[in-house]
RNA sequence: GGAUUGGUAGUUCAGUUGGUUAGAAUACCGGCCUGUCACGCCGGGGGUCGCGGGUUCGAGUCCCGUCCAGUCCGCCA
């Protein structure tokens, strides 16, 4: 037997007891006549002691030879400890050593086995297997564990049923870049690696099966960021006999359970609801941090025919007010001119105003404006004194982009944005397509299955940018957590949308001809929704990264450096697959 | 495809205006230490300054190219 105990179970009702522990060395203390080691594994730190003296020659020889990170057992008795350590939960005993055995040598880790490591990022990820055994790689882990567990728990308590759907399905050219398989028995042909299991889920809504979810891999063939990797795990759901509100009901459920159950937080209030017109305009984003206002106000009206060229040839002008933010250094606004004028964010300068505590104005654009013209404006920000407001003018969409990316920088460095208080949103009445300059056609701005509003079909004829969805994200705290839509089961409005999307018939014969097919068999009405489950770990456990509760992640290349993936494959393989490269 | 930050000891980093033998901490090795728990004290070994080229009397430092890693934009129905 390799253990009785774990090495975070014992307790001073166990002194006394004659125990056998199995773990890694996190640490030998020699202090000469005593040596101590701490004894590792995932439950927990079991301090072992040994006094040179009066210990056996040969188990102090076995003592001395072991080192850091490797694997042994020991039997002994558990005794109290003189000095005691409220660190931690084992911290009143420790072991007596009476037999110790190597089961396994280490050579020195690239970098040590503790909280704050000495290792860097690409170290961590090179060496994944030891950075797991850190505490909080491995809390991030379990973390998610929990979460699955919840997730499952309260999806089949509502009767969800989880069924599992292909990995190596057709590929549909609509959306992301597909990852593909070459088939070996179909020369010639590929299967896909689903970006999520939208159709089959639908399918299985017209089979019957009423309420169907999966904790599920989904691939996506784009760049990577801190939040987005290749594949990505979804909570996919799907519901019949449902409309909008009834999928919002059920999941806002789910999510308050999980903030109940994991992270002890109670929510009673409805979620709020937010057209994305709204957000877009208040926020210029359409995943709004709603947890601090600093919301963006429309001058365009205000702020024209003073002269100031700038702002007269601007399609937007819009502004943010930091409140207390009035003592701002001219070093610190030249930061932030600095930052707004990166070409990520694209503003092409910024315009400031102090609203100074004495109740002056001053600002960079004074040459145009006098003080009851810039009071004009502060009135119309609802600013007050004290505060400091910062004005971006161009066109209307990078405006609002810039603006948004401005009032997220202010809100970071000043603290307002903690990682311990959630604020969840709906936004809703996304527009059902978006124009696309380079193909010069609308595309889905969900996908093509997702249902338009009742009353503005009759847009499709006339101005169908117009058209609102039947489509939902769920925000937290600026992260897009989930999406879905109530979707499309009515034939005859499922080819007008393909037709506006500008699929030819047998096109869209081709490519969803099987969905198609099965809407002719009586499609129940339906909707779902899925849940980026990579990234709800992330913000439970308070991180920006979703690295960190991903065992095994891929790098910001789409590599995995520990095993060195992808690689080449051998010439036999590539013409057993008629697979030849360029 | 683009922007930007970084690459110096096993590791994390410092290295001034281009100027003597490239430093610190930690890890590692040796010695001492009977209540440590990030133990302490003494000593030691350890460097292709990512790689290639250029400027210069002289390059870790400046210039060009390239590779690797991180973040972001584009992209992600």
């Amino acid at each position: 037997m390799y253990r009785t105990h774990t090495c975070g179970e014992l307790r001073k009702e166990n002194i006394g007891e004659k125990v056998t522990l199995s773990g890694w060395v996190q640490l030998k203390r020699d202090k000469g006549g005593m040596i101590w080691i701490d004894l590792r594994d995932r439950y927990g730190i079991t301090q072992l002691a040994a006094e040179r003296t009066q210990t056996d020659s040969k188990l102090i020889e076995k003592i001395d030879n072991v080192n850091r990170e490797y694997v042994i057992q020991i039997r002994g008795e558990v005794i109290e400890r003189y000095s005691k350590n409220d660190k931690i939960p084992t911290g009143d005993i420790e072991i007596k050593i009476e037999e110790l055995n190597v089961l396994s040598e280490s050579e020195t880790p690239p970098f040590t086995i503790i909280d704050n490591t000495d290792g860097g990022d690409e170290l961590r990820m090179k060496y994944r297997y030891l950075d797991i055994r850190r505490n909080p790689v491995r809390e991030a882990l379990l973390l998610r564990h929990r979460m699955a567990q919840e997730v499952r728990k309260y999806l089949d308590n509502n009767n969800f049923v989880e069924v599992e759907t292909p990995y190596l399905i057709k590929s549909t050219p609509e959306g992301a870049r597909d990852f593909v398989v070459p088939s070996r028995m179909n020369p010639g042909e590929f299967y896909a690696l689903p970006q999520s299991p939208q159709q089959y889920k639908q399918l299985l809504m017209v089979a019957g099966m009423d309420r169907y979810f999966q904790i599920v891999k989904c691939f996506r063939d784009e760049d990577l960021r801190a939040d987005r990797q290749p594949e990505f795990t979804q909570i996919d759901c799907e519901m019949s006999f449902v409309e909008q509100n009834d999928v919002l009901y059920i999941f806002e459920g789910m999510v308050k359970y999980l903030f109940k159950t994991v992270k002890g937080i109670e929510i009673n209030d409805k979620f709020p609801c937010m057209p994305y017109s709204e957000a877009m305009e208040k926020y210029g984003n359409d995943k709004p941090d709603i947890r601090f206002g600093m919301t963006i106000t429309d001058i365009t009206k205000n702020v024209k025919g003073k002269n100031f060229p700038v702002f007269d040839s601007a399609e937007y002008i819009g502004g943010i007010c930091l409140k207390n933010g009035s003592e701002y250094t001219r070093k610190q606004l030249d930061a932030l001119t600095d930052f707004v004028k990166m070409p990520q964010i694209g503003a092409k300068g910024l315009v400031y105003c102090r609203y100074n505590i004495d109740g002056t104005l001053k600002s960079s654009v004074d040459k145009f404006y006098n003080e009851n013209d810039l009071l004009d404006f502060a009135n119309k920000m609802q600013s007050e004194k004290g505060d400091l407001i910062l004005i971006l003018a161009g066109d209307k969409e990078s405006t609002l982009h810039a603006l948004s990316e401005l009032r997220l920088k202010l809100a970071n460095e000043t603290g307002l944005r903690p990682k311990d208080t959630f604020a969840p949103l709906w936004v809703v009445e996304f527009p059902l397509l978006e124009w696309n300059e380079e193909s010069q056609r609308f595309h889905a701005k969900h996908h093509p299955f997702t249902s338009p509003f009742d009353e503005d079909i009759t847009l499709f004829k006339t101005d169908p940018g117009k058209i609102r969805a039947k489509a939902y994200d769920l925000v937290i705290n600026g992260v897009e957590i989930g999406g879905g839509s109530i979707r499309i089961f009515n034939k005859e409005l499922q080819e007008t949308m393909f037709q506006n999307l500008g699929f030819t018939r047998e096109e869209a014969e081709n490519q969803f001809g099987f969905l198609m097919n099965a809407f002719k068999y009586g499609p129940p009405p339906h909707g779902g929704i899925a849940f980026g489950f990579d990234r709800l770990c992330s913000l439970f456990g308070g991180s920006d990264s979703i690295r960190d509760f991903i065992a095994f992640p891929k790098n910001n290349a789409g590599r995995d450096v520990m095993s060195n993936s992808p690689s080449e494959i051998s010439k036999e393989q590539l013409d057993e697959l008629g697979i030849k490269i360029k």
